[in-house]
DNA sequence: CAAATTTTTGACCGGTTGGACAAACGTTAG
DNA sequence: CTAACGTTTGTCCAACCGGTCAAAAATTTG
């Protein structure tokens, strides 16, 4: 159970949303301990101590960010549902998750920087939400395959192949940008990932024939 | 060109390695920034001072690193080669990339911090030595789908997908034990994942029909 | 208005960090 | 033995960092 939410006045809801907003920024880009409150409170526009009124530990700041990205970060997942044909279901479900490495590359790179160094913070979140959500959309993917609507393959796997190649745009987009250089690095290239991930997932690469 | 290299006394070289091993430990765990010279020291059996006789700056130490390990990162990669059967160089390559994963993900932890974080150190490297590699190799898959050897796509993106695929099993192994559970978590998650992987990559999500 | 409360600031503190340095220690060659 | 050279250590420092605190400034409330 949760301690009841603490009464707040206008003041501390902007600038705490403020503060919220410059973290994100910071820590996503230096992770937690290479980020300092100062460069939180500078982005933030506002002193250390000042910051320090409203979030009273660095480590609150970033606890507080993770507990409400996961919700965000799970969504696509949560609405891949049972309704529909398979296929199609997947089908966007990846484009969701592309759109949102396009569109929320910090929080993506946000909880990158947590898993890669153990996710110290937040792994009985792992272990517990994450993983049943999870078990339970595997399930319903398995059902597909039961029914013979998706060919067999282990869920689980699938649904990590998902989030790598989606996120991979969002985490890694230094490298994808220098890789294809300054004519096709520019915003089209999450189109062509687009038009590549339906392709990879649907049909794989043996030729057509 | 390079300044020629300096000479080296046997202790001098047996205890550079011996620093290098231990700085990947740390700096593959908590990232630069998040890595003291004090944890490299002593994960390497010996005190500061001495430490910083060998290397004189901690950035020379990761420079150090990252030089040696792109070499062996990118080795798979350059070993896609033209002759052969080309789905059967594609399945290969997928599994060495799964295999290093598997055997270095330290090195892969490395790479995916630095990146993470706007690759500052490394950037000119990706723009030069690693976009030439990929291109290169994209010519040739290219002309594996003008053959109709395989199915036409994009081989960057393509690339990316092997990359993205296969790394996650290393940079994101606490998401994925989470996920997988304690009873499917262990060693046999590679071979689940090698097997996944092959079947996505060359057959994708539709049914046979 | 004035009192009460909230917000902001500057000064400060203890601990950590990257790095410098000289002195000590060890080893080898003459 | 001793001079020369390579290695190791203890000590120290300046910068930085997370966090405190009291007091000033601003805002809200009666």
């Amino acid at each position: 159970m949760e301690g009841s939410a603490p009464r707040r006045t206008r003041i501390q809801q902007e600038k705490r949303e403020l503060i919220l907003e410059a973290a994100l920024e910071v820590f996503s880009a230096n992770g937690f301990r290479g980020s300092t409150i100062d460069q939180i409170a500078e982005a933030a526009g506002m002193s250390k101590p000042n910051l320090l009124y409203y979030f009273r530990r660095k480590e609150d700041i970033h606890e507080t960010l993770m507990q409400r990205l996961l919700d965000t970060w799970l969504a696509p997942l949560r609405e891949l549902d049972d309704i529909g044909d398979p296929l199609t279901e997947l089908r966007s479900y990846i484009r969701r998750k592309l759109e949102m490495a396009r569109d929320f590359p910090r929080e993506s790179r946000l909880f990158a920087n947590e898993i890669l160094q153990g996710a110290p913070r937040i792994k009985p979140l792992l272990e517990g939400e994450l993983k049943s959500l999870v078990d339970e959309k595997a399930a319903v993917i398995k059902g597909w395959m039961r029914a013979g609507k998706i060919a067999r393959t282990d869920p689980w796997h699938l649904i990590f192949s998902i989030w790598a190649t989606t996120q991979h745009y969002a985490d890694f987009d230094v490298q994808v940008r220098a890789v294809l250089g300054a004519d096709r690095g520019g915003d089209g290239r999450f189109e062509d990932a687009a038009r590549f991930l339906e392709q990879l997932f649907l049909d794989g690469l043996k030729p057509k024939g």
